[in-house]
DNA sequence: TTTACTGCAAATAATTTGCAAAACT
DNA sequence: AGTTTTGCAAATTATTTGCAGTAAA
Protein backbone atom coordinates (compact mmCIF):
# COMPACT_ATOMS: atom_id res chain seq x y z
CA UNK A 1 0.00 0.00 0.00
CA UNK A 2 2.86 2.53 1.13
CA UNK A 3 5.14 1.06 -1.61
CA UNK A 4 2.78 2.77 -4.26
CA UNK A 5 3.46 6.04 -2.77
CA UNK A 6 7.18 4.93 -2.36
CA UNK A 7 6.89 3.99 -6.52
CA UNK A 8 5.48 6.89 -7.58
CA UNK A 9 7.72 9.54 -5.55
CA UNK A 10 10.96 7.70 -6.78
CA UNK A 11 9.55 7.73 -10.47
CA UNK A 12 9.08 11.79 -9.99
CA UNK A 13 12.49 12.02 -9.01
CA UNK A 14 12.27 11.99 -5.47
CA UNK A 15 14.52 10.19 -2.80
CA UNK A 16 13.46 7.15 -0.38
CA UNK A 17 14.09 8.13 3.02
CA UNK A 18 13.59 6.33 6.22
CA UNK A 19 11.73 9.31 7.38
CA UNK A 20 9.28 9.54 4.42
CA UNK A 21 8.28 5.96 4.51
CA UNK A 22 7.79 6.09 8.25
CA UNK A 23 5.39 9.14 7.75
CA UNK A 24 3.87 7.67 4.71
CA UNK A 25 3.28 4.54 6.99
CA UNK A 26 1.58 6.11 9.35
CA UNK A 27 -0.37 8.30 7.19
CA UNK A 28 -1.43 5.37 5.62
CA UNK A 29 -2.23 3.19 8.34
CA UNK A 30 -4.34 5.33 9.71
CA UNK A 31 -7.85 5.33 8.67
CA UNK A 32 -8.75 8.52 9.98
CA UNK A 33 -7.32 12.39 9.25
CA UNK A 34 -4.48 12.80 11.10
CA UNK A 35 -2.43 15.86 11.96
CA UNK A 36 1.23 16.38 11.63
CA UNK A 37 1.65 17.04 15.62
CA UNK A 38 0.19 13.38 15.58
CA UNK A 39 2.21 11.43 12.81
CA UNK A 40 5.32 13.30 14.82
CA UNK A 41 4.48 12.11 17.90
CA UNK A 42 3.41 8.66 16.98
CA UNK A 43 6.69 7.81 15.47
CA UNK A 44 8.74 9.97 17.71
CA UNK A 45 7.65 7.56 20.30
CA UNK A 46 9.68 4.78 19.16
CA UNK A 47 12.60 6.42 17.21
CA UNK A 48 14.40 9.66 17.88
CA UNK A 49 15.64 9.73 13.99
CA UNK A 50 12.35 11.89 12.75
CA UNK A 51 11.90 15.85 13.67
CA UNK A 52 8.98 17.81 13.14
CA UNK A 53 10.32 19.83 10.35
CA UNK A 54 10.18 17.10 8.14
CA UNK A 55 7.18 15.76 9.05
CA UNK A 56 5.73 19.45 7.60
CA UNK A 57 8.24 19.03 4.54
CA UNK A 58 6.77 15.73 3.84
CA UNK A 59 3.40 16.09 3.88
CA UNK A 60 3.18 19.25 1.74
CA UNK A 61 5.39 17.11 -0.88
CA UNK A 62 2.93 13.98 -0.57
CA UNK A 63 0.04 16.76 -1.05
CA UNK A 64 2.17 18.97 -4.09
CA UNK A 65 2.41 15.52 -5.61
CA UNK A 66 -1.21 14.91 -5.35
CA UNK A 67 -0.69 11.93 -3.27
CA UNK A 68 -2.33 12.95 0.10
CA UNK A 69 -5.20 15.51 0.60
CA UNK A 70 -5.27 18.78 3.18
CA UNK A 71 -8.26 18.96 4.83
CA UNK A 72 -9.04 22.36 7.26
CA UNK A 73 -11.95 20.68 9.78
CA UNK A 74 -11.80 23.74 11.90
CA UNK A 75 -9.81 24.71 14.68
CA UNK A 76 -6.13 26.16 14.24
CA UNK A 77 -4.32 22.47 12.83
CA UNK A 78 -4.35 21.08 9.44
CA UNK A 79 -5.60 17.64 9.12
CA UNK A 80 -3.95 14.93 6.08
CA UNK A 81 -5.71 11.48 4.66
CA UNK A 82 -4.34 9.37 2.16
CA UNK A 83 -6.17 9.88 -0.80
CA UNK A 84 -7.62 6.12 -1.78
CA UNK A 85 -11.58 7.08 -0.60
CA UNK A 86 -11.17 9.59 -3.35
CA UNK A 87 -13.64 12.84 -2.89
CA UNK A 88 -15.97 12.77 0.33
CA UNK A 89 -17.71 15.48 2.10
CA UNK A 90 -16.38 16.16 5.83
CA UNK A 91 -19.27 16.66 8.57
CA UNK A 92 -17.44 18.34 11.47
CA UNK A 93 -19.43 18.18 14.74
CA UNK A 94 -18.99 21.25 16.54
CA UNK A 95 -19.55 19.74 19.57
CA UNK A 96 -17.70 16.43 20.12
CA UNK A 97 -15.26 16.67 16.55
CA UNK A 98 -16.35 13.47 15.53
CA UNK A 99 -15.83 13.89 11.17
CA UNK A 100 -18.46 11.97 9.44
CA UNK A 101 -18.04 11.06 5.72
CA UNK A 102 -20.54 11.57 3.92
CA UNK A 103 -21.11 10.69 -0.38
CA UNK A 104 -19.51 13.12 -2.70
CA UNK A 105 -22.46 12.69 -4.43
CA UNK A 106 -24.53 14.79 -2.35
CA UNK A 107 -22.55 18.23 -3.82
CA UNK A 108 -22.67 17.14 -7.33
CA UNK A 109 -25.63 19.10 -7.88
CA UNK A 110 -24.20 21.61 -5.55
CA UNK A 111 -21.47 22.08 -8.17
CA UNK A 112 -23.39 22.12 -11.46
CA UNK A 113 -25.02 24.83 -10.19
CA UNK A 114 -22.71 27.15 -8.89
CA UNK A 115 -20.93 26.62 -12.43
CA UNK A 116 -24.21 27.45 -13.89
CA UNK A 117 -25.38 30.59 -11.92
CA UNK A 118 -21.86 31.68 -11.41
CA UNK A 119 -19.85 30.58 -13.78
CA UNK A 120 -17.68 29.16 -10.84
CA UNK A 121 -15.97 26.22 -10.94
CA UNK A 122 -16.03 25.33 -7.01
CA UNK A 123 -13.80 22.79 -6.35
CA UNK A 124 -15.70 20.45 -4.12
CA UNK A 125 -13.60 17.22 -3.90
CA UNK A 126 -12.57 17.11 -0.32
CA UNK A 127 -15.15 20.01 1.43
CA UNK A 128 -15.89 20.04 5.56
CA UNK A 129 -18.96 21.24 7.01
CA UNK A 130 -19.43 22.31 10.38
CA UNK A 131 -22.58 21.61 12.15
CA UNK A 132 -23.83 19.20 15.30
CA UNK A 133 -23.87 15.33 14.56
CA UNK A 134 -26.95 13.34 15.46
CA UNK A 135 -25.77 12.56 18.93
CA UNK A 136 -24.70 15.68 19.81
CA UNK A 137 -28.08 16.77 18.94
CA UNK A 138 -30.55 14.88 21.02
CA UNK A 139 -27.84 16.27 24.06
CA UNK A 140 -27.33 19.76 22.98
CA UNK A 141 -30.40 22.29 21.63
CA UNK A 142 -29.68 23.06 17.97
CA UNK A 143 -28.43 26.43 17.39
CA UNK A 144 -29.81 26.41 14.05
CA UNK B 1 -26.90 51.33 10.55
CA UNK B 2 -24.07 51.06 13.20
CA UNK B 3 -27.01 52.58 15.45
CA UNK B 4 -28.20 49.18 15.21
CA UNK B 5 -25.20 47.76 16.86
CA UNK B 6 -24.38 50.08 19.46
CA UNK B 7 -27.90 49.63 20.86
CA UNK B 8 -27.83 46.00 21.06
CA UNK B 9 -24.77 46.34 22.59
CA UNK B 10 -25.94 49.02 25.10
CA UNK B 11 -29.15 47.08 25.25
CA UNK B 12 -27.08 43.66 26.24
CA UNK B 13 -25.46 45.43 29.24
CA UNK B 14 -22.39 46.23 26.93
CA UNK B 15 -20.52 49.78 27.40
CA UNK B 16 -20.41 52.06 23.79
CA UNK B 17 -16.26 53.56 23.97
CA UNK B 18 -15.26 55.37 20.58
CA UNK B 19 -12.86 52.25 19.96
CA UNK B 20 -16.32 50.19 19.46
CA UNK B 21 -17.69 52.94 17.56
CA UNK B 22 -14.92 53.47 15.23
CA UNK B 23 -14.71 49.83 14.46
CA UNK B 24 -18.38 49.41 13.95
CA UNK B 25 -17.76 51.73 11.73
CA UNK B 26 -15.88 50.54 9.73
CA UNK B 27 -16.68 47.06 9.56
CA UNK B 28 -20.60 48.55 8.42
CA UNK B 29 -19.28 50.88 6.07
CA UNK B 30 -17.02 48.17 4.19
CA UNK B 31 -19.33 46.28 2.03
CA UNK B 32 -16.68 43.64 1.46
CA UNK B 33 -15.18 41.24 4.56
CA UNK B 34 -12.59 42.81 6.43
CA UNK B 35 -9.43 41.39 8.17
CA UNK B 36 -9.10 42.60 11.81
CA UNK B 37 -5.71 43.81 10.66
CA UNK B 38 -7.25 45.94 8.06
CA UNK B 39 -9.85 46.98 10.30
CA UNK B 40 -6.63 48.31 12.59
CA UNK B 41 -4.71 49.80 9.31
CA UNK B 42 -7.82 52.14 8.26
CA UNK B 43 -8.35 53.31 11.43
CA UNK B 44 -4.73 53.95 12.93
CA UNK B 45 -3.64 55.94 9.96
CA UNK B 46 -6.00 58.89 11.54
CA UNK B 47 -6.43 58.35 15.24
CA UNK B 48 -3.40 56.52 17.66
CA UNK B 49 -6.30 56.15 19.96
CA UNK B 50 -7.12 52.13 19.13
CA UNK B 51 -4.83 49.13 19.40
CA UNK B 52 -5.32 46.04 17.91
CA UNK B 53 -5.84 44.02 20.32
CA UNK B 54 -9.21 45.64 21.35
CA UNK B 55 -9.62 45.54 17.45
CA UNK B 56 -9.89 41.42 18.04
CA UNK B 57 -11.55 41.55 20.99
CA UNK B 58 -14.61 43.78 19.72
CA UNK B 59 -14.79 41.96 16.91
CA UNK B 60 -14.86 38.32 19.37
CA UNK B 61 -17.83 40.63 21.28
CA UNK B 62 -19.71 41.27 18.01
CA UNK B 63 -19.26 37.15 16.64
CA UNK B 64 -20.42 35.84 20.13
CA UNK B 65 -23.45 38.19 19.96
CA UNK B 66 -24.67 37.32 16.60
CA UNK B 67 -23.94 40.64 15.24
CA UNK B 68 -20.76 39.99 13.02
CA UNK B 69 -20.07 36.63 10.96
CA UNK B 70 -16.70 35.76 10.88
CA UNK B 71 -15.49 33.76 7.95
CA UNK B 72 -12.47 31.66 6.90
CA UNK B 73 -11.78 32.60 3.13
CA UNK B 74 -8.85 30.30 2.89
CA UNK B 75 -5.32 31.52 3.90
CA UNK B 76 -4.34 32.68 7.29
CA UNK B 77 -6.27 35.52 8.36
CA UNK B 78 -10.06 35.30 9.05
CA UNK B 79 -12.49 37.43 7.37
CA UNK B 80 -15.38 39.38 9.35
CA UNK B 81 -18.48 41.12 7.98
CA UNK B 82 -21.72 42.10 8.89
CA UNK B 83 -24.76 40.41 8.62
CA UNK B 84 -26.90 42.42 7.34
CA UNK B 85 -27.29 40.34 3.78
CA UNK B 86 -27.86 37.23 6.01
CA UNK B 87 -26.65 33.65 5.22
CA UNK B 88 -24.77 33.71 1.87
CA UNK B 89 -22.06 31.33 0.30
CA UNK B 90 -19.02 32.96 -0.68
CA UNK B 91 -17.36 31.91 -3.71
CA UNK B 92 -13.66 32.30 -3.49
CA UNK B 93 -11.19 32.26 -6.11
CA UNK B 94 -8.05 30.55 -5.54
CA UNK B 95 -6.43 32.43 -8.34
CA UNK B 96 -7.31 36.12 -8.22
CA UNK B 97 -8.66 35.99 -4.93
CA UNK B 98 -12.16 37.37 -6.03
CA UNK B 99 -14.78 36.66 -3.68
CA UNK B 100 -18.16 36.31 -4.97
CA UNK B 101 -21.65 36.10 -2.91
CA UNK B 102 -23.70 33.48 -3.83
CA UNK B 103 -27.19 32.84 -2.96
CA UNK B 104 -27.99 30.70 0.17
CA UNK B 105 -31.23 28.93 -1.66
CA UNK B 106 -28.71 27.08 -3.21
CA UNK B 107 -27.57 25.09 -0.94
CA UNK B 108 -30.24 24.97 1.03
CA UNK B 109 -31.46 21.52 -0.49
CA UNK B 110 -27.89 20.22 0.35
CA UNK B 111 -28.60 21.24 4.28
CA UNK B 112 -31.40 19.17 3.56
CA UNK B 113 -30.32 15.92 2.12
CA UNK B 114 -27.32 16.45 5.16
CA UNK B 115 -29.86 16.31 7.82
CA UNK B 116 -32.20 13.15 6.04
CA UNK B 117 -29.00 10.83 4.97
CA UNK B 118 -26.47 11.53 7.96
CA UNK B 119 -28.73 13.26 11.03
CA UNK B 120 -26.18 15.56 10.33
CA UNK B 121 -27.76 19.40 10.90
CA UNK B 122 -24.92 21.41 9.05
CA UNK B 123 -24.38 25.10 9.46
CA UNK B 124 -24.44 26.23 6.04
CA UNK B 125 -25.32 30.32 6.74
CA UNK B 126 -21.55 31.50 5.90
CA UNK B 127 -20.09 28.81 4.21
CA UNK B 128 -17.01 29.08 1.91
CA UNK B 129 -16.55 27.39 -1.77
CA UNK B 130 -13.11 27.62 -3.22
CA UNK B 131 -12.58 27.26 -6.67
CA UNK B 132 -11.95 29.03 -9.93
CA UNK B 133 -13.76 32.43 -11.09
CA UNK B 134 -15.01 32.41 -14.57
CA UNK B 135 -12.56 35.38 -15.36
CA UNK B 136 -9.77 33.48 -14.43
CA UNK B 137 -11.08 29.94 -15.80
CA UNK B 138 -10.50 31.07 -19.58
CA UNK B 139 -6.52 32.61 -18.46
CA UNK B 140 -5.48 29.43 -16.17
CA UNK B 141 -6.06 25.85 -17.37
CA UNK B 142 -9.18 24.39 -14.53
CA UNK B 143 -7.93 21.62 -12.25
CA UNK B 144 -11.02 19.85 -11.66
C1' DT C 1 -17.90 54.74 42.44
C1' DT C 2 -17.86 50.59 40.28
C1' DT C 3 -16.25 47.39 37.14
C1' DA C 4 -16.04 46.98 32.12
C1' DC C 5 -12.78 48.26 28.69
C1' DT C 6 -8.32 49.50 26.76
C1' DG C 7 -3.30 49.72 25.92
C1' DC C 8 0.90 47.62 26.14
C1' DA C 9 3.98 44.24 25.83
C1' DA C 10 4.81 39.60 26.35
C1' DA C 11 2.99 34.96 25.36
C1' DT C 12 0.96 31.39 22.17
C1' DA C 13 1.35 27.95 18.93
C1' DA C 14 1.26 25.93 14.42
C1' DT C 15 4.08 26.12 10.71
C1' DT C 16 8.22 27.70 8.11
C1' DT C 17 12.97 28.53 7.08
C1' DG C 18 18.27 29.05 6.87
C1' DC C 19 22.08 26.48 6.98
C1' DA C 20 25.40 23.00 7.79
C1' DA C 21 25.67 18.03 8.27
C1' DA C 22 23.92 13.50 6.69
C1' DA C 23 22.52 10.23 3.35
C1' DC C 24 20.13 8.72 -0.97
C1' DT C 25 21.27 7.31 -5.82
C1' DA D 1 30.46 12.57 -6.06
C1' DG D 2 26.63 15.26 -6.42
C1' DT D 3 22.40 16.67 -5.02
C1' DT D 4 18.56 15.97 -2.15
C1' DT D 5 16.94 15.60 2.43
C1' DT D 6 17.28 16.14 7.32
C1' DG D 7 17.98 18.15 11.99
C1' DC D 8 18.24 21.94 14.71
C1' DA D 9 17.15 26.09 16.32
C1' DA D 10 15.54 30.44 15.31
C1' DA D 11 11.98 33.04 12.79
C1' DT D 12 7.29 33.92 11.45
C1' DT D 13 2.72 35.55 12.19
C1' DA D 14 -2.09 35.91 13.39
C1' DT D 15 -4.17 36.01 17.50
C1' DT D 16 -4.48 35.96 22.66
C1' DT D 17 -3.66 37.27 27.35
C1' DG D 18 -2.10 39.35 31.99
C1' DC D 19 -2.24 43.30 34.21
C1' DA D 20 -2.43 47.91 35.55
C1' DG D 21 -4.45 52.18 34.21
C1' DT D 22 -8.67 54.57 32.02
C1' DA D 23 -13.23 55.63 31.41
C1' DA D 24 -18.26 54.33 30.72
C1' DA D 25 -22.43 54.10 33.65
Amino acid sequence: MQDKYETKLRVRGYRMTPQREMIIAALTSSDHHITAEEIFASLHERTRALNIATVYRTLDLLVEEGLVCRTDLGGDRVYYAPLRHGPHIHLVCRHCGQVIEADYSQIAPLKKRLQEQYDFAADLKHVSFFGICETCQSTEQVEN
